[in-house]
DNA sequence: GAAATAGTGTCTATAAGACAGTATTTT
DNA sequence: AAAATACTGTCTTATAGACACTATTTC
């Protein structure tokens, strides 16, 4: 082993960070100033920093928190993209990680795009989103990821709307209600319900301390 | 965004192979000649090549070939490990590939570690190692991914070992048969059995073309 | 034919889905 | 009280595990 020499090589983060707005799931896209591909839209990123960066995602944190301005409770790796073509200045190899917030979190500054709709993106980003969306999905099927979507507080009712929002598909109200409850991650408010419309006000719920910011899972699928 | 001038930070590839002796998973490692961590155990790796490598998954499948001789037929990226402190040198990353491989293709000079009682490693190969059998454990309790343990033609008792092993528990030979066939997975060899001691032969299969490297996944567990 | 493991059929227990019924609010 | 949605109880159906039975070989 000998310590490599290569001006051409060179290492990024980029971060998937999702949202639901009306019902369907939004990536947060930056239009790029700079060279390469300027003007296009790309996903929040950069290059790492070793003098800041505890790790890959502690960079991926202070990407979102630098240029999104939110701290992600819930901040998981992707994967990595990596190539000689992806980036036009040579040999990159970027690591992806994704995160979701409630779109009550974020400015309104930020530009949300609809994941299932999306412009041209830069380099290799398009591929990456279809790829986190498909994974956050997938996890969505069999565990408790979609309470990141949700705000601090909200109902089941609710929550099973988000559900549904991000599988796409209609899950059947009291299965769900028997299934989420062996999940383990809500917790009573005690006292605080919601009132929607002219009817029974519903329970507040809130996620249990220890999935604030890990995922609960279950054998069997939502 | 700016280049990044950075002679401390670099990038690496890790490979974990795994394979079964005697019924135990064991990992390839490799006695080091340089320093750092000179003479300690760790497991194949190296820098990216971007002369060569197309993307980090062809440095992993080129440092599987040259360090160890062999090509597998399923290698998946684990994720990366990165850091200040991993690696003495300075702020470095690795992406982590895993294998796996029936022990009869490897080479009889490749010294193998069982995985539940490992010697202490260099960098955080130790981690690294236990995190990528937790990984395959994981992934072995609903998907096809013991096969690639085995044999190129095997018998469903055979592999149904091999399960057991990869899982450390006893699973229930009717409903194993059962869950199998509807993974699709495996094909018949018309006409090829096996015969193991004074009994009925068993049936021999092989892994259907379309599973030959990936794997197939169910809902509700095997 | 006895022994041994391969493989299947069926019964039972458990979990999921359907659906009806009860609960609690506003108007 | 009517309307509307929250929530629960129970019946039915699908799936998984247990277990007994049949199949095919060697000795």
């Amino acid at each position: 082993m000998k310590a490599p020499d290569s001006p051409s090589l060179f290492l990024t983060i980029d971060v998937v960070l999702l949202t639901l707005v009306s019902g369907q799931l939004h990536v947060a896209l930056f239009r790029r100033d700079n060279e390469p591909f300027k003007n296009a839209l790309a996903l929040p990123g950069g290059f790492i920093h070793e003098q800041e960066d505890q790790d890959a995602k502690a960079g991926a944190a202070r990407v979102l928190k630098s240029k999104v301005g939110v701290v992600s409770p819930y901040l998981e790796e992707f994967g990595t993209r990596s190539g000689p073509a992806r980036d036009p200045r040579g040999w990159s190899l970027t690591v992806v990680y994704y995160a979701l917030l409630p779109a009550s979190a974020l400015s309104e500054e930020l530009t949300l795009y609809p994941v299932d709709n999306l412009p041209r993106l830069a380099f290799d980003h398009s591929e990456i989103v279809q790829g986190v969306v498909e994974r956050v999905r997938s996890k969505a099927s069999y565990s408790s990821l979609p309470v990141f979507l949700c705000e601090e507080e909200f109902t089941i009712p609710e929550l099973h709307a988000v559900y549904e929002a991000v599988l796409g598909e209609k899950m059947h109200a009291a299965g769900f209600r028997r299934k989420l409850d062996d999940l383990n991650v809500l917790e009573v408010i005690p006292g605080r319900t919601k009132v929607i419309g002219r009817n029974r006000p519903a329970q507040m719920f809130r996620v249990a301390r220890p999935f604030l910011n890990k995922l609960s899972v279950r054998d069997r699928g939502l």
